[in-house]
RNA sequence: UGCCCGAUGGUGUAAUUGGCAACACGUCUGACUCUGGAUCAGAAGAGUCCAGGUUCGAACCCUGGUCGGGCAACCA
């Protein structure tokens, strides 16, 4: 159960072993993950390239990476670059098998004319209304086009004019010769190629010809040596069509790549398909895909989320085939778990409310060790001054705290972290408006840490931060993007922004410990009791650093309080 | 009313292939704590979509339903 060679294995391991059984492909294993470069990788991608990196690493065979580059319309070079970006950030490689499915341009040309030959694949002259006419309905079948009985020779001269640019986009297909009344829709003569004018990111001009995906997908992974095509279950009904396909081209009994389904990942309260998060960004509801809203690797990355949380991530939602919905405390439980063994903690007040120690001398400066992380004794320790007057988080204290509120209020005694115990003695308030302006409060100079008289039982200990050596930070407070937790769950005529959380996104101006300064783009800590932040990468000058809040702690007091408040 | 796939605690995944449901997250106790974090100890929560059948024995096999998802781009 603890080794993961004794773990239980999922379908597709299962698969994989009993082929390795059977000699199958010489017990190869080599997978790809496929991407098309027409928008940035989210957390679903993460899932499929964990498991087929993952893959190719348990059972000591290779992945490649393949840029399904097939419709140049859509697809970018600077897609291709975040893609690889994000794959080697989350830890994995390629080696030298970095691939494109335009480099098979020529290769599929000249299979299809073969098809050609063998009177399998046919021009059809129709217009694209004609064709869709013609394909019927999943209960109803589809009707044959006029032009599927055309000469070998017709259509080998028909299908070479249409690669030489002879006629104008959309007047001609080459179509596969399978099966009109097929009752799976994809048999129905599928589209190999269309006219395409069209300038690629690699192949420019070369080409007016492009194919389809199913034509080229199944004949990439052969030319790659693949042996199990791992996709998503939307492509399931597609596997008969890819079988076909290698019918036509490979030979009973010899290698043949294979392909198998799972089940994409959902998470709740966040939306999952390119075309909608692409919507996200061009209407400026975020700020760009790394937006640390977005379910986007590099806005998980901005956010603060380390490779190995997700990985980790990736690991505990399993695979399987049937739909599923991942809660996302389970993201949040897998990037906290590494941050706790990893970062530095740090003193930060996001919220600010000043404490005045009235018994604690004007001009009085004090050093006190903190220690960096207490997962972690390498980490070492640091100092942070302490004086006079002290910031707390305005939450600390409540005028009128209830019997389980373990904090500051009025007579109450409290810890200040590494530091005094200090007894709340007056509450100031701002006349006009009622709100409480500032603290006195006394300390008891027996209590500081490592004293001997510290050991002295309070109800709690507050983070807090010197006044004087406070320095300013911005603070972004994130929180899920979507309030429904299906946020495709809405009624007619409403989409999926419907629940978008107006809250998303709080900025704000925290105090902090002067070593917090030091923080560089990308580190990360926690700000204690409160959650942990990371230097955000984007917004940090050398005037101002900015921290976005990749999680907020576990916070039981939270849970209590907001239990109580529903009640009432 | 065609075809394909799926159905196991709140969520996700297991059950070594027919031996009487496990793990993780979440939830709830309690201990500990100079983070209401972490850690530790423990608990509740499914009898496996339904109905039949085969079997000494079924979450796993068979039959028939039910429910959910997918399929009609010259997208991937």
């Amino acid at each position: 159960m603890n080794q993961s060679s004794e773990r239980s294995l999922n379908f597709i391991e299962q698969i994989i072993e009993e082929d390795i059984r059977n000699n199958k492909n010489e017990s190869r294993v080599h997978t790809r993950f496929p991407p098309e470069p027409n928008g940035y990788l989210h957390i679903g991608h993460a899932k499929s390239i964990c498991l087929n990196f993952g893959l190719g690493k348990k059972y000591n065979g290779l992945t490649n990476l393949r840029f399904d580059d097939t419709n140049p319309t859509k697809e970018e070079e600077e897609y291709v670059k975040s893609i690889m970006n994000d794959i080697r950030w989350l830890g994995f490689d390629w080696e030298d098998r970095l691939y494109y499915a335009s480099d098979y341009f020529n290769h599929l040309y000249e299979w299809a004319l073969k098809l050609i030959r063998n009177d399998k694949a046919y021009v059809d002259d129709q217009t694209v209304e004609d064709i869709r006419r013609q394909r019927g309905t999943p209960t109803r079948p589809g009707l044959e086009s006029p032009y599927r009985s055309r000469s070998v020779d017709e259509n080998l001269d028909l299908f070479q004019r249409m690669k030489n640019g002879e006629f104008p986009d959309g007047t001609r297909v080459l179509r596969a010769k399978i099966d009109m009344s097929s009752p799976n829709m994809h048999m129905r003569d599928p589209v190999m190629y269309r006219i395409l004018h069209a300038s690629h990111h690699r192949t420019g001009d070369t080409w007016c010809i492009y194919p389809m995906y199913d034509w080229a997908h199944g004949q990439s992974d052969y030319l790659e040596g693949i042996t199990h095509s791992i996709c998503t279950l939307e492509f399931e009904i597609h596997r008969p069509l890819y079988d076909w396909f290698l019918d036509q081209l490979v030979k009973e009994g010899e290698y043949r790549p294979r392909q198998i389904e799972f089940a994409r990942l959902n998470l709740s309260y966040t939306v999952m398909s390119k075309r909608k998060l692409l919507e996200l960004v061009k209407e400026g509801i975020v700020d760009g895909w790394n937006d640390p809203r977005m379910p986007t690797i590099s806005g998980l990355r901005r956010r603060g989320y380390t490779p190995e949380s997700i990985r980790s991530f990736a690991d505990r939602v399993g695979v399987a085939k049937r739909d599923n919905v991942i809660d996302v405390a389970l993201l949040e439980y897998s990037v906290r778990e590494d941050l706790n063994k990893k970062s530095d903690r740090r003193l930060a007040v996001l919220d600010p409310l000043k404490v005045t120690l009235t018994n604690y001398p004007e001009d009085r400066e004090e050093k006190l060790d903190a220690i960096n992380n207490p997962e972690d004794d390498s980490k070492g320790k640091r100092q942070i001054p302490f004086s006079r007057e002290i910031y707390i988080e305005r939450n600390d204290f409540m005028e009128d705290p209830p019997r389980k509120f373990f904090r500051l209020g009025p007579g109450r005694e409290v810890r200040l972290k590494y530091a005094y115990i200090i007894k709340c003695e007056e509450v100031i308030k701002d006349p006009a408006t009622g709100q409480v302006v500032e603290l006195k409060c006394t300390y008891d100079p027996e209590t500081k840490s490592g004293m001997t008289r510290s050991d002295k039982k309070v109800k709690g200990t507050l983070h807090w931060v010197s006044a004087k050596h406070a320095r300013d930070i911005e603070v972004r407070l994130y929180d899920r993007l979507f309030m429904q937790e299906d946020p495709n769950d809405v009624e007619e005529g409403k989409d999926f922004k419907y629940s978008l959380n107006p809250d998303s996104l709080k900025i704000t101006t925290g105090k902090a410990e002067p070593a917090l300064l030091e923080a560089r783009p990308g580190d990360k800590v926690q700000f204690e009791r409160t959650g942990y932040f990371c230097v955000d990468s984007k917004y940090t000058t050398s005037e101002r650093i900015v921290f976005n809040r990749t999680v907020p702690l576990r916070d039981s007091w939270a849970k209590i309080s907001n239990s109580t408040h529903k009640k009432k």
